[in-house]
DNA sequence: ATGGTGGCCCGGCCA
């Protein structure tokens, strides 16, 4: 079973390249953030027409996460599990396959002192009661999308450069060591320690072409579920060519349980 | 790395 995530960066304007991208890919399960689309936008019908079932959870011009999948899409859930809804569209959650699939768009933050880093950081305690109210530990879960966290140095290309800014400061690492020590394991960076991993390079500056960037799309996979896996990789040609997503996908792929 | 690019949709926000 593989399964991706992938920040497209406007489903309306990638689509064409996320077309692509699944025929030549063909992952069981697609998780999608930044679609920037309302839901009566959403392509359902062309999804299911490459044989994916699919939810989306759109919010309009901002934001707007989806699963996608052809391994089944069971008790799909828009928004938090529990609590007062979040005002904005950035996580969508379904059963694939038999795996708990938990799709987030993280707050950006911003700036360590602008109301959205607390935004921020109070979105990922959110997330781990939601992880928490939806499965166990035992259970076949991944939590994917984009974190806008760099767990650590590792993750970015210059720490130096970076630091005092949002993305790699120490509270939002240590809610994502929270996130983690409910039993979720980064599997893609135990199969790949080696350095200038990234997920993400800025548009501005040619940023891909220099190296200039950041690890912070993230595949979190439950013990069960990091013990089956297989083979991960970060698809860093989807960053080339005409018209790219400022992110590349992410994927994993699973055995049998 | 404080400029720069690209998406929304056409003035300014967001990443």
């Amino acid at each position: 079973m593989l399964l991706a995530t992938w920040n497209v960066n406007s489903l309306k304007a990638r689509s064409a390249r996320v077309n692509e991208w699944l025929a030549d890919v063909d992952p069981d399960v697609l998780m999608i953030q930044e679609t920037k689309m309302a839901d009566a936008a959403f392509p359902t019908a062309d999804f299911a027409a490459a044989g994916y079932e699919s939810v989306h959870f759109g919010e309009g011009r901002w934001n707007g996460v989806a699963i996608v999948s052809r391994v089944g899409l069971e008790s799909p859930l828009v928004n938090f599990a529990e609590g007062e809804p979040d005002a904005q569209a950035r996580i969508v959650s379904a059963v694939c396959g038999g795996v708990t699939v938990v799709c987030v768009y993280v707050p950006n933050g911003r700036a360590l002192d602008d109301d959205h880093y607390q935004y921020k950081l109070q979105f990922m305690a959110r997330l781990r009661r939601h992880v928490a109210a939806l499965a166990t530990p035992d259970d076949d879960v991944v939590v994917g999308g984009d974190f806008n966290i760099a767990p650590t140095d590792a993750d970015v290309w210059d720490p130096a450069a970076l630091a005092g800014q949002t993305h790699v400061s120490e509270a939002e690492r240590d809610a994502l060591v929270d996130l983690q020590a409910w039993g979720l394991r980064d599997v893609v960076r135990e199969q790949h320690p080696e350095s200038g991993l990234y997920s993400w390079w800025d548009y501005r500056s040619g940023s891909f072409n220099r190296g200039w960037g950041m690890r912070i799309d993230l595949m979190l996979a439950s013990e069960s579920v990091a013990s089956r896996c297989t083979w991960s990789a970060i698809d860093r040609n989807a960053r080339k060519g005409e018209q790219p997503s400022d992110h590349a996908p992410v994927l994993i792929e699973i055995g049998p349980r």
